[in-house]
RNA sequence: GCGCUGGUAGCUCAGUUGGAUAGAGUACUUGACUACGAAUCAAGGGGUCGGGGGUUCGAAUCCUCCCCAGCGCGCCA
C-alpha cells in the first residue's frame, strides 16, 4: 500500500468533514493537496500542505485550518503526533507499530510489492529503438532500447497492459541503399572486387550477407540488371539486418512483442484511410510552403503539394503529405502507423533519439487530430558520449567504424550498461566512460545496489547454515515479532521500504524509469548504513546468537529490503545477484 | 532566423510536479574490519541553482526577456 496516497485521502476526508460542519466552505479545490515524506526527518513522517492549499479559497488563516486538522488527525490510531509548523504545514508522526507493519506488506506481497492499480489494465503501446534495418545497433540505439524497455517494464508493474513495439523503416530509399551495398558484398563473395560507391554502407557486417547471397543465388544475379534483383535482395538483406538487430537487442535483454513493417502499410489502402480520416476533418489541402529559413536551399522552388494542417495542433508549419509528383512523403506512412496504434492502445509512447526532436510536434499534431486527445507522449533520449579514461571515443558512421551495441555489451556486460544508462534522465546527455563503468567499485552504482542484495542473501544463508535457524521463508518471517525493532537506523530502512509503492507510482506517471534507479541507490545506502552500525552495536546485528526473536525481526527487515531491491532491479532489467 | 533539450558543489548528476536550512556520488582530508562480505560505513569543507525581471504565504521548479551548449529545421527517412 502507498501510505502517502492513503494519508492524503484521510486528510481529504477530514477537509470534507470540516466543510460539512460549516467550518470550511463547500466544494473547495483540493487538487493541490499533498502528503509527502518531508525532506527533513525532524518534520515527522508525513508532511501535508493541505491547510495552505485551501486557505486562500476558504479565506482563512492557514495555521488556523492546520490546527483544526491536526486535532482531527491526532485521533487517528496510526498517528502518534500531529503538529502545525511554519506557515501552516501539517506534520504527522506515525506510530512505530504502523511502520513495522509495512514490513508485512513487503514480505507477504513479495514480487508483487509495489505494484499499483495506476494502469488499471489500460493498454499502453511503447514504441522504441525502431532503428533503420540497415546495420547493427550502435550506442545511441542502446540507450533508447534500454530506456524504452525499462519504461515498458515499469508500466507493466504499475498495472498497465504493455506492448513493446519496433517500427521497421523498410519502405524508403535506405533499404535500396542497403540492397546495393549487400550486392557489392555478394560480388565480393564471388571473387569480384566490391565497388563501394559514395553513399553505400561500407561496414563489414554485410560481408556474411554477401556470402549468404552467393550460397542462395550462385552467380545468377551478376549479369542481371538492377531492377531484376533489387526487390529480392532488398527483402533478403532487410531480413538479415533484422536478425542482427534482434540478436543485438537480446544481448541487452530486450525482447519486442511486435515488429511492425512500414512496407506493410503500402498498397493496402491503410495510408489512404488514415489520410481520409484527416480529410474528413477538413485538415488536408493543396498549398505551397514557405522556403525553410536558416539553411539556404539552392534548388528551392515553390511547388503546390498536399499538406496537413498540423499548425492547428501546435506545429510550427503545415507538413507535406504528398510530394508534387503525387507519391507519399515519409510522413504519410507514419501517420498511418500511428492511426493504427491509436486503435490498438489507450496510451501511446514513442521513444526517439534526440536527432528526431524536430519530429515531435508534427507527430503529436497528427495523433491529436486523429484521436482528439493527447494520448501520445514522446520521450527523447539524448546523445551518448563515449569516453575511455576521460578521452572522447569518436565514432564515424561514414567510415563504418561506429561503436556498436555489441561492442559495449562485450566490454561491460548488460547489467552495468543498463543501470548506468538508467541513472540519468532520458532528456539529459549521457557520458559513458568505459574505464569507469568497468571498474567494479564505488564509482559504479550498480554494484552498490547489487552488493546490498548479495549481502542480504549471504546473511540469510548464514542464518540457516551457521545459526541453524529454520522457518526463514518470507511468509514465516512476516509473522515475526517486530516490536524489538526500535532503533532509528532500523526505522530509516523501514521508512525507505515503505516509500517504494509511491516511487513506482511517481516514476510510472511521469514515464521516468530513472527514478527507480535513484531510489534503489538510496535504499541500498540505508541498508549498508544499518549493516555497518551492527559492527559496533550488538542489537543491530542481523544474527544475534542468544536472541532468536531479535534475529527473526532483523531478518524480516532485511528480507523486506531484498524483496524491494529485487523488484526494482527487475524493472530495470538488472540481475539481483545472490553472490558477487 | 525558428524550434526542441539542457545549464544546480572542482567533476558526474538528483531534486518527491510550487514547500521548510538546495542533496547524493566523485575528488580531497580524517577515522572504522582478532564475529554478521571494507565492492562497505562514519565525519569535514565545498553553492550567485546560467543572468535580469515578474507571479505569491513560499520559486531550482511557473511566466517573460537575454546568455551559453547540444540537436533539429527541404518533396531525404
Amino acid at each position: 500500500m502507498d501510505i502517502f496516497a492513503e494519508f492524503r485521502s484521510t486528510i481529504l476526508s477530514a477537509l470534507d468533514k470540516l466543510a460539512a460542519e460549516g467550518v470550511l466552505p463547500q466544494g473547495l479545490e483540493t487538487r493541490g493537496v499533498t502528503a509527502e515524506p518531508p525532506r527533513d526527518v525532524s518534520h515527522g513522517d508525513i508532511a501535508s500542505n493541505a491547510a495552505m492549499a485551501v486557505a486562500k479559497a476558504a479565506k482563512k488563516n492557514p495555521r488556523e485550518i492546520a490546527t483544526v486538522l491536526a486535532a482531527m488527525l491526532a485521533e487517528d490510531p496510526r498517528v502518534d503526533k500531529a503538529e502545525v509548523a511554519g506557515p501552516g504545514f501539517l506534520n504527522l508522526r506515525l506510530s512505530g507499530a504502523f511502520w513495522r507493519a509495512r514490513l508485512t506488506d513487503a514480505l507477504v506481497q513479495g514480487a508483487e510489492y509495489g505494484k499499483s492499480a495506476l494502469g488499471a489494465g489500460r493498454h499502453v503501446n511503447v514504441e522504441y529503438v525502431s532503428a533503420n534495418p540497415t546495420g547493427p545497433l550502435h550506442v545511441g540505439h542502446t540507450r533508447g532500447a534500454i530506456f524504452g524497455d525499462a519504461l515498458a517494464s515499469l508500466l507493466e508493474f504499475a498495472g498497465y497492459k504493455v506492448t513493446r513495439e519496433y517500427y521497421i523503416n523498410d519502405g524508403g530509399a535506405q533499404v535500396d541503399t542497403l540492397a546495393r551495398s549487400a550486392f557489392q558484398r555478394y560480388r565480393e563473395a564471388l571473387g569480384h572486387a566490391p565497388e563501394m560507391a559514395e553513399g553505400l554502407y561500407p561496414g563489414d557486417y554485410l560481408i556474411p550477407v554477401g556470402k549468404a547471397m552467393a550460397e542462395k543465388w550462385g552467380d545468377s544475379l551478376l549479369e542481371k540488371p538492377e531492377e531484376d534483383w533489387l526487390p529480392e535482395v532488398r527483402g533478403f538483406a532487410t531480413d538479415a539486418m533484422m536478425d542482427l538487430i534482434r540478436a543485438d537487442l537480446a544481448s541487452v535483454g530486450v525482447v519486442m512483442d511486435l515488429f511492425y513493417s512500414e512496407k506493410s502499410l503500402y498498397g493496402k489502402g491503410v495510408i489512404e484511410d488514415a489520410i481520409a480520416a484527416l480529410e474528413a476533418k477538413g485538415l488536408i489541402y493543396q498549398g505551397v510552403l514557405e522556403p525553410p529559413k536558416g539553411k539556404k536551399p539552392e534548388d528551392w522552388e515553390p511547388r503546390e503539394q498536399t499538406l496537413f494542417k498540423s499548425s492547428e495542433f501546435g506545429d510550427d508549419v503545415d507538413r507535406p503529405i504528398r510530394k508534387s509528383d503525387g507519391s507519399w512523403t515519409y510522413f504519410a506512412p507514419d501517420i498511418a502507423y500511428h492511426f493504427d496504434k491509436l486503435q490498438r492502445a489507450d496510451e501511446l509512447i514513442d521513444v526517439f533519439g534526440a536527432d528526431h526532436g524536430g519530429y515531435v510536434k508534427r507527430m503529436k499534431a497528427a495523433c491529436k487530430a486523429l484521436s482528439g486527445d493527447d494520448r501520445l507522449d514522446i520521450k527523447l533520449t539524448q546523445l551518448v558520449k563515449l569516453f575511455e579514461n576521460g578521452a572522447e571515443f569518436k565514432m564515424s558512421k561514414r567510415a563504418g567504424t561506429f561503436v556498436t551495441l555489441k561492442d559495449v555489451i562485450d566490454m561491460v556486460g548488460p547489467d552495468v550498461t543498463r543501470f548506468s544508462m538508467l541513472t540519468r534522465k532520458n532528456d539529459a546527455p549521457l557520458d559513458f566512460d568505459f574505464a569507469k563503468v568497468r571498474e567494479q567499485s564505488k564509482d559504479n552504482p550498480v554494484y552498490y545496489v547489487q552488493y546490498a542484495h548479495a549481502r542480504i542473501c549471504s546473511a540469510m544463508r548464514r542464518a540457516a547454515d551457521e545459526a541453524g535457524l529454520s522457518g526463514l521463508d518470507d511468509a514465516s518471517l512476516a509473522g515475526a515479532d517486530f516490536s524489538v525493532l526500535t532503533h532509528d537506523a532500523a526505522f530509516g530502512l523501514i521508512r525507505k521500504i515503505a516509500e517504494w509503492p509511491r516511487q513506482v507510482r511517481g516514476a510510472a506517471e511521469n514515464h521516468e524509469p530513472h527514478r527507480i534507479a535513484f531510489y534503489l541507490y538510496d535504499l541500498a545506502s540505508e541498508f549498508h548504513s544499518l549493516y555497518n552500525l551492527g559492527v559496533k552495536t550488538r542489537e543491530l546485528r542481523f544474527i544475534q546468537e542468544d536472541d532468536e526473536t531479535a534475529t527473526r525481526a532483523m531478518l524480516a527487515l532485511i528480507r523486506a529490503t531484498a524483496v524491494t531491491i529485487s523488484n526494482g532491479l527487475l524493472i530495470l532489467g538488472v540481475t539481483p545477484v545472490q553472490e558477487m
